[in-house]
DNA sequence: CGGGAACTTGAATGGACTCAATTTAGGTGG
DNA sequence: CCACCTAAATTGAGTCCATTCAAGTTCCCG
């Protein structure tokens, strides 16, 4: 909502940046003195565990922020990618932290964005860690589809920007998972996807998935084109 | 550390709450009007997913905060439960808020520690997302252990406050599988267990564990009493 | 239009779960 | 203080969901 829109309160945009489909935007390690708004396109940041495995943290759309945990720290943690042609809102942390100072509105804010981001992160631990496959593919559509909506996209047919690995990687499972789910949601009526191109067909069905009642037949009832 | 100790900096302590093994500090819906910083003992918080399954999310030593996302939000979303007799500082969202209006280094102290709560629920996607059973009690032994000895208390030896159930829970495992890995990781000599009662007898084989390295053996190679 | 990445689908495997039976620990009242 | 009683923990056997491995298809991008 407008809790992450943080460019409205602040006249600190200093410049904008463009990204190129693959475009890194900070790696691990990177000094971190800036945080990022999402003007148009989206941003996947991603982390290596100690075990050298990838895992992708969140994806950035449209009017959220990106990078804001330099706000308290001196480097960034996790790689920023852009998985599209994408333009970002520079804002200086320290500037940021300057003006905080003064407007307690802006305070507010910044409390809020960072409390959002670690509710999102907890929401995201108990998707991984309570939910089967199919309802963690079921919430993350409808996530998805909520944020897009909250920023004026259409809430029921939008792209998937990211691949099925990335989808994977984000909800703890394989691609060929993600892949074979979203047949089986197919299957059963509730969404239509044709390749990157997702259309949600029947929001009810797919918040029940999302609980865990109704489970997926293996097989689609019907064949679909 | 010493970040999420915002007592030594706040002269805001009212007043001291004392609870016994079982209580409850606030349940989901409750007004949010202050955080608390644990003194002693162990506070466990959890939340109700959709579906209606329950998710620890996380245990609370002392000298850790809990409640934070008070400071922004109006209500408790989560339940907070002692789990042995505890004694928290009671600190007023509102009066720390206005404190934070004129202290910097108290608004750093803030943020970092929202900064922190951000950091803890991603690394715990993370070891949902990305680990197996063993690498995940691997895992939150070693984090255990960390965090009791940043606070004085002994590293390699601590009662686990939890029942294998909550273990089970934060780690989006199950009870039985829990006890199963405690038992494979004390066949092959990494720890010992005895009820609640653990003791680290290799650290390094554990962080190997920890990494994905050195699987665990189905059978234990030893007997131990 | 060619080539490589991304995606889909199938079959077989395996790790964590379910169900179930004991054992152990901890708290309560006689 | 001990016997009891319930909650917690351990262990086994069988099952199932997600993974692995593999083959084939579709989609992009140059």
């Amino acid at each position: 909502m407008k809790q992450t829109d943080i460019t409205r309160l602040v006249p600190l945009v200093r410049r904008r940046v463009r990204l190129l489909k693959g475009d890194t935007l900070y790696r691990p390690g990177d000094d971190a003195h800036t945080i990022y708004a999402v003007r148009a396109g989206t941003i996947r940041t991603s982390m290596c565990t100690a075990g050298g495995r990838n895992h992708v943290v969140a994806f950035h759309l449209p009017g959220e922020i990106v990078g804001l945990d330099s706000v308290a720290h001196a480097t960034h943690t996790c790689e920023a990618t852009a998985l599209e042609d994408t333009s970002l809102c520079v804002i200086p942390s320290a500037a940021l932290k300057a003006q905080a100072a003064q407007l307690t509105s802006l305070r507010d804010r910044l409390l809020e964005a960072f409390s959002l981001e670690a509710r999102r992160e907890r929401d995201q631990a108990i998707v991984l860690g309570q939910m089967t496959a199919e309802e963690r593919v079921a919430t993350f559509v409808l996530g998805l589809s909520a944020r897009l909506s909250a920023r004026g996209f259409a809430a029921s047919e939008f792209l998937l920007r990211m691949t099925r690995e990335d989808i994977g990687s984000h909800l703890g499972l394989k691609l060929e998972t993600v892949s074979r789910i979203f047949s089986r949601m197919a299957g059963a009526g509730m969404i239509r996807v044709r390749s990157r191109h997702l259309t949600i067909l029947d929001r009810v069905k797919l918040e029940d998935v999302t609980k865990g009642h109704s489970p997926l037949p293996q097989r689609a009832a019907v064949a679909l084109l």
